[in-house]
DNA sequence: ATTACTGTACCGTCTGGACGGTAAAGTCAA
DNA sequence: TTGACTTTACCGTCCAGACGGTACAGTAAT
């Protein structure tokens, strides 16, 4: 039992990784079964095919992504673009490999990534139903999604001070201390 | 040589469109052969192989790009910022199936996107050269860069009337008319 | 004659996935 | 508590098909 979440946990870690590291593409099971240190046989058991392995990846990011705004907002929406920007700007400080499943996924099938879109979708609402302002939300919105994707695509360009400066600026722009 | 001009622009539209619709990683020189109406042969007469097909895709984009930045400046970097929203906002106007060809490269090898990151680093340096807000800048290239993203990823989940807010918002931060 | 292909045949490799097996842990009646 | 059985969590092998790439003969326009 414990030894099968484990299986699953170092599974999906390294689709992840391998994903960034040697392009969605070239992506297979035998080398993920390799890198997670398991067996074809053993993956397949746990994910019956591929297209499980990278359902399950972006179903990891999104619940990671949940319970931790769950967390940070405790049941109250209030000042809910506060904590997202808090909880954007961390998951983006510790490298993510994680968010490079997405990548995975969407190489294999665009249409895995549809639970991304509602989930985006419904937050930017919770935000929106928040009462600031709208438009200092979707421009925050918009400059996370931005740096996300600078980091998935390996195209990240801003300097450490740009990043501060523009973070700031937002900050201020949805009414943060 | 007008022949031999047009198959190029086929091959590279069909497989940007392959690309999109049945994920990057599917894409193979057959397929893109037969939505080109391109022998196999003869695809691998333009291109030597996969990675240069991919890498000719990225070039294009930035070619793209950059001729019609050129054409919108012509040779005057003042208002850079407000021509980059223009010419990205136009961009996005016309359903881009032409930066999907940006997914098949990352997913072939990430590697290939380093122009991309060159070209976006040039831009942004280029816009703080003109002198404007530095921090109304940097968010300016962010939304593009996140709205780009949505596109590709196909999360788009901006409804019209917000994607004119968020625009009116940040040319307003840039200071256009 | 050259250019820009087409069409066909083929090769070696890789890949997803099916399959049969198995060791260990758990369940349960006697 | 022991033996019989079931379930869980894998392992290792195999294979049909897909893929990238090569080779080469042919063709139609310039």
């Amino acid at each position: 039992m414990a030894r099968g979440a484990s299986s699953r946990e170092k599974i999906l870690e390294a689709a992840s990784d391998l994903a960034f590291r040697q392009g969605a593409a070239h992506l297979s099971l035998d080398a993920v079964a390799a890198c997670a240190g398991v067996s074809k046989g053993g993956l397949l058991y746990n994910f019956p095919n591929k297209a499980a392995l990278m359902k399950a990846l972006v179903e990891k990011y999104l619940e990671d992504f949940r319970t931790r705004l769950e967390e940070a907002t405790e049941g109250e929406d209030s000042n809910l673009p506060v904590r997202y920007l808090d909880l954007a700007v961390a998951k983006l400080e510790r490298e993510t490999p994680s968010s490079s499943g997405l990548l995975a996924a969407l190489a294999e099938d665009p249409s895995l990534l549809a639970p991304v879109k509602e989930f985006n979708r419904t937050l930017l609402d919770r935000m929106k139903a928040g009462g600031g302002d709208v438009g200092a939300i979707l421009v925050l919105f918009l400059v996370l999604e931005g740096m996300r994707a600078q980091n998935l695509f390996g195209t990240a360009i801003l300097e450490p001070e740009e990043r501060r400066l523009v973070l700031e600026r937002v900050a201020e722009m949805i009414g943060a201390a």
